[in-house]
DNA sequence: AGAGTCTTCCAAAGCGCTTTGGTGATTTTG
DNA sequence: CAAAATCACCAAAGCGCTTTGGAAGACTCT
């Protein structure tokens, strides 16, 4: 059932089909219900490759997905995906994964603003002056940055966490608690919100007149090898650390298990706060101690996000205002008072 | 630049330019070679949504995915997508996600077939007599099951694992080393691969003539916090198991941390074996005493999914072959004999 | 030399929608 | 009451590609 079919049904123009449909103002109420009413019965659905063809909307955003053999997408992107996909849903959005080469996004991103592919396109993991924010920004295509990046002269929109301050609350604590020696495990260091969790651990260490030395900082991919190396190397230190703040749930499991191999014990001779994007299957609560987090749920950005795309797609979002989000600190038994 | 513009540039038809560039035989090879170079040069990439009107194909394959506030998407997707992403970066391929209701999924299947939106969808997590795959056969869309469903009268397409025989070889390993009281914890026994892993187990079992107690199998969506409970009823019991087979490493984090709790240890008091789906930010020989598996890379499915997509689209690949991978069983410190 | 066969190219007709630029009929306005 | 404005609709022109149905010229064959 197409539209020539159907307006020849109901004895109209394909042109008052398509404006009833589409609720244009100048088609009289009463044809308007014959035609959405017809449609309904007969099932039409207007052919969406027509269509773009004909308005260049399609009705999907895009995400470029970097892979590669040695490649591994962040366990993260899953819980996004629920709160995208949620909000999408909703708004009959689809979204289109364009696999690209990890070390050459921008042919890709290219190709899909060219070909008009996807209505607008969303960055993760940002760095700093990050390229493809820079590309897709001249290239004109409605996007939302997940986190941030820095150092453009320009402005560009995007939601992100307060990474800074949930880890300088975090450091604060530790240092109220009377840590005098933090270390921070955190991410990939290349991306900003490592670099703004460290921040904030530097800025509430120096409000005490402490600092995070260079040997009591790791920055690695987030896996639980990782967080139990990390966690190894900082406390076999001669002056190892009495607290670490942690940037992953999946790295504190391999902190938490370093610890044990070393005889120690959470808290009492290690304090450990982690970050919790909030995963369904881990908990920081069921840590053998229940872990103190920094928690922010990943899934609501996702659907933040979704949400602040179709706005921009359907013009009622502009400009280029930044979002930042507090972040929850939630104390657990996995803190306390430093050692003597 | 369109077709028209550089057919006119070339002094040559539509038509022959585009044949020249589709590859058709009608074209002379000198004529072909000034197209090619043309285009080339002048960066010509044919419009996608025009050549999808005209054709039906779109260059896409797709995914429905199951949604809803209270529904997680499993964690093992990410890898597999990464796989599946693999593939489809070096084929020109992108992969639409199409968000649904997780109740009614059927929509959308039929909304994506009508509208031909992509041009083959692959079906993940199966049930017996799935719906969804009953559906996607009728419609006549090319596809490929990632799993297996059961109870058809008809044939279809698969690439899954033999579960079955995997937890066989595990549970088999489990006597042989004198347990005589296994466990299973397992995911969704919905799903066809928790059928055919409990079917495993309980054949193993039935061949040394014992059976798998139905206090002793559980069945629970894979998260921590499940196999940890799970782990606890089972340990609880007046005929607590001295074996476990578990369907996820996430679990078995779970099942080794309620050991703990108890004041057991693996695999002098339990011998553990899991399922390893291979995550790059999770390994089994990690575990603090280094997990046993049955081991599939799903990253490899997921690359074999997009290949077989591939080949079904371009019509390299008919009928209804299933292809079952055999699963490694790797041993390591956390199975024991069975304790005296 | 004329009929048949390739080879190589083209004009034009779709694919199914949106949108431009109208046209009568009806209502409002000065 | 004529002119202007509004309403409700339509025919046809795209959007950019593929594909059908030739057609002109070169070649082979008898």
């Amino acid at each position: 059932m197409n539209l020539k079919q159907l307006s020849h049904m109901l004895a109209l123009s394909q042109t008052t089909v398509s404006r009833a449909l589409n609720g244009y103002p100048e088609v009289n109420e009463e044809t308007r219900r014959r035609v959405v009413d017809a449609a309904k019965r007969h099932g039409y659905r207007p052919n969406p490759s027509a269509r773009r063809l004909a308005t260049g909307k399609t009705g999907m955003i895009g995400y470029v997905l970097p892979t590669g053999t040695t490649v591994d997408i962040d366990p993260h992107f899953v819980e996004f995906l629920s709160g995208l996909g949620d909000y999408a849903r909703s708004h009959e959005l689809d979204l289109v994964l364009s696999p690209a080469d990890a070390d050459d996004q921008e042919t890709t991103y290219r190709r899909i603003v060219a070909n008009r592919q996807v209505d607008a396109v969303y960055i993760s993991s940002p760095r700093p002056a990050d390229r493809r924010v820079a590309l897709v920004n001249t290239l004109g295509i409605p996007f939302i940055v997940h986190g941030r990046s820095e150092g453009f002269d320009f402005h560009y929109p995007f939601t992100d966490i307060d990474n800074e301050g949930a880890f300088h609350e975090a450091a604060r604590l530790l240092v109220q608690l009377g840590h005098r020696r933090l270390a921070l495990i955190n991410g990939d260091d290349r991306e900003t919100f490592a670099i703004h969790r460290e921040r904030g651990v530097r800025r509430a260490l120096a409000a005490s007149g402490l600092v995070l030395g260079d040997q009591h900082v790791c920055s690695l991919t987030m896996t639980e090898e990782n967080g139990y190396r990390a966690a190894r190397r900082l406390l076999e230190q001669s002056d190892a650390p009495t607290a670490i703040a942690c940037s992953s749930l999946i790295m504190a499991l391999g902190v938490v298990r370093a610890v044990r191999d070393l005889g120690l014990t959470i808290p009492g001779d290690l304090s450990l706060i982690a970050h919790d994007d909030v995963f369904p299957w881990l908990k920081p609560e069921n840590f053998s101690v229940p872990l103190s987090t920094t928690r922010s749920s990943i899934r609501l950005a996702g659907a933040r996000i979704a949400e602040r795309l179709a706005a921009r797609i359907s013009g009622l979002e502009e400009g280029a205002r930044g979002e930042v989000w507090p972040v929850d600190l939630v104390v657990r038994g996995s803190v306390a008072g430093a050692p003597a």
